[in-house]
RNA sequence: CGCGGGGUAGAGGAGAGGUACCUCGGGGGGCCCAUAACCCCCAGACGUCGGUUCGAUUCCGACCCCCGCAACCA
């Protein structure tokens, strides 16, 4: 029994939800879940980062204030998390007035440690899309959308976080907690990244550039840069500063992650938690992407997948199935429709839902009354150590090795042949197969909430279900 | 010598110093409770070249190829 808090990177609500913030919810909510089964009380954070020059860059060109475009992609992340069944305990906004005040105090904190200072920031500026533009951005240093143009350096003051003041308590956060990032090779990229040495960053944009922003404390002319306002969330959505008390209860986090947000998440917001005083997160989980047909999907390939499209066409728990089973935790992982159609054909169709069907049929048949409601069987070890490890495809194996194994069995015993031979023997096995059947449904709680319900249902009311998943 | 990952049966993945595992697909058989589902059996693979070793696909080195990232991309 202990408290477990446990936090999403907030999408940023610059595009529509996509399947890789559904991989992170699902991952998330599979780990909140477990923990609540097992006793723990648990605080699963997601919510939406709102600020910054492309969301009123977004919001302009859909002819609104970007409050209002903001509100609206809030409302669709929300519903989001709904439709994947995320059983989370707050969504935070980073428009929201706690989330604004605390940023505040955030910043205050960290120039009380004397860690914010102004100095010169260069900006590539592209004067066709009046946008400053990252190198990243840029194609052999001209901008991919104004490739005639000249990419135009400007100078502004800006705010600095003294980021490089951090590298040696970062290395020793690193050494002294070997798991704080997960897995392994995302440990080795940040200590070997934060071992290069760090450059200060800039955490503010001018206001009369950018006013969609929190202001900077004492400072009308500034905004916050939108990375250090969205990373205090991680604080904010618990409390702080206001309710210590509850702050307390649940920090430090553990987080989930992109493999794009590595260093923001396990390196930059690290030093920014120390400068403000407050301790370390407690761990970083980083995924990897997903691709489709071996490419990075994208509007122009056509080969985007629509996390939505899958939930209509399949149901939620089959995307969670696929995502968790199907999709590496860790490693970019393929799926195209085609391959996500064969996976729930072969495991949910044929496996699961198949036998549903053939144990219900035997025990509605031919058992009297539903079998007594059976004993919580604790998880097996295996099964907590791969969850705990965020492997999550490995505790899915795990409970496939017992689906097959009952198949197996049902096959070999015989229940259908026994039950005419000797009633009294049969209806023993099948309400054997039952209750196999029901702790099946128990070790699939955490991934597939719907289903085991459904399982849960049909046999204590010794009735076979609907097809769970239907032929498609 | 920028950083990190990877090249295993037709496809997608796992793995380990000594019979190479799983899923899908292919071939054959069985069963009839089940959503033409289920069970059993069979065929088929470790990028290249060296080294260490009794023995490497697994360790080391070189090479070839693929994929991310390369800082303020939120």
């Amino acid at each position: 029994m202990k408290n477990f808090y446990l936090t999403t990177t907030l999408p940023y609500v610059n595009a529509a939800p996509h399947l890789g913030h559904a991989l992170e919810f699902v991952q998330a909510d599979a780990l909140a879940r477990a923990a609540r089964l097992a006793g723990d009380e648990v605080f699963l954070n997601v919510g939406t980062d709102e600020h910054g020059a492309k969301i009123a860059q977004k919001a302009e060109e859909e002819g609104k204030n970007p409050q209002e475009y903001a509100d609206e992609y809030a409302v669709r992340f929300k519903e989001f998390a709904d439709r994947l069944a995320i059983s989370y305990d707050s969504f935070i906004r980073t428009s929201d007035d706690g989330h604004v005040s605390a940023a505040q105090e955030f910043w205050r904190r960290c120039e009380a440690a004397g860690d914010i200072y102004k100095a010169e920031y260069e900006i590539k500026y592209c004067v066709g899309c009046e946008l400053e533009k990252t190198d990243s951005e840029l194609a052999n240093g001209r901008c991919p959308l104004h490739p005639s143009l000249e990419i135009e350096i400007r100078k502004e003051e800006n705010y600095y976080f003294r980021f490089s003041k951090y590298q040696e308590a970062l290395l020793t956060l690193y050494e002294n907690q070997k798991n704080f990032v997960v897995p392994e090779e995302r440990m080795r990229e940040i200590k070997s990244f934060v071992s290069a040495g760090l450059k200060d960053f800039s955490i503010s944009r001018r206001r009369e550039k950018l006013s969609w922003g929190i202001p900077v404390p004492d400072d009308p002319d500034h905004v916050m840069y939108v990375w250090f306002d969205a990373l205090v969330n991680y604080v904010s959505a618990i409390g702080w500063p206001t309710d210590q008390q509850r702050f307390t209860k649940w920090w430090p986090v553990t987080q989930l992650a992109g493999k794009d947000n590595l260093r923001q998440q396990a390196a930059m917001w690290q030093a920014m938690l120390l400068s403000a005083n407050l301790t370390f997160s407690r761990q970083v989980f980083i995924h990897g992407f997903i691709t489709s047909g071996g490419q990075k999907m994208s509007k122009s390939l056509g080969n985007v997948i629509d996390p939505l499209d899958l939930v209509e066409r399949y149901g939620t728990d089959a995307v969670r199935y696929v995502l968790l089973r199907h999709v590496s935790s860790t490693e970019d992982s393929d799926l195209t429709p085609d391959t996500f159609h064969d996976h729930y054909t072969a495991h949910l169709t044929n496996g699961l839902g198949n036998l549903v069907a053939r144990v219900m049929k035997l025990a509605e048949t031919h058992l009297e009354e539903p079998i007594a409601r059976p004993e919580m069987s604790p998880f097996s070890q295996e099964y907590w150590d791969a969850l705990n490890a965020f492997e999550f495809n490995r505790v899915m194996d795990l409970v496939w090795q017992r689906i097959q194994a009952l198949d197996e069995r049902i096959t070999h015993e015989e229940p259908f042949k026994l039950v005419k031979e000797d009633a009294e023997k049969g209806r023993t096995l099948i309400a054997e197969l039952a209750t196999e059947l029901y702790q099946i449904g128990r070790l699939l709680n955490p991934f597939m909430p719907a289903t085991n319900e459904i399982i849960k249902k049909t046999i204590l009311e010794n009735k076979k279900p609907e097809n769970l998943f239907p032929r498609l």
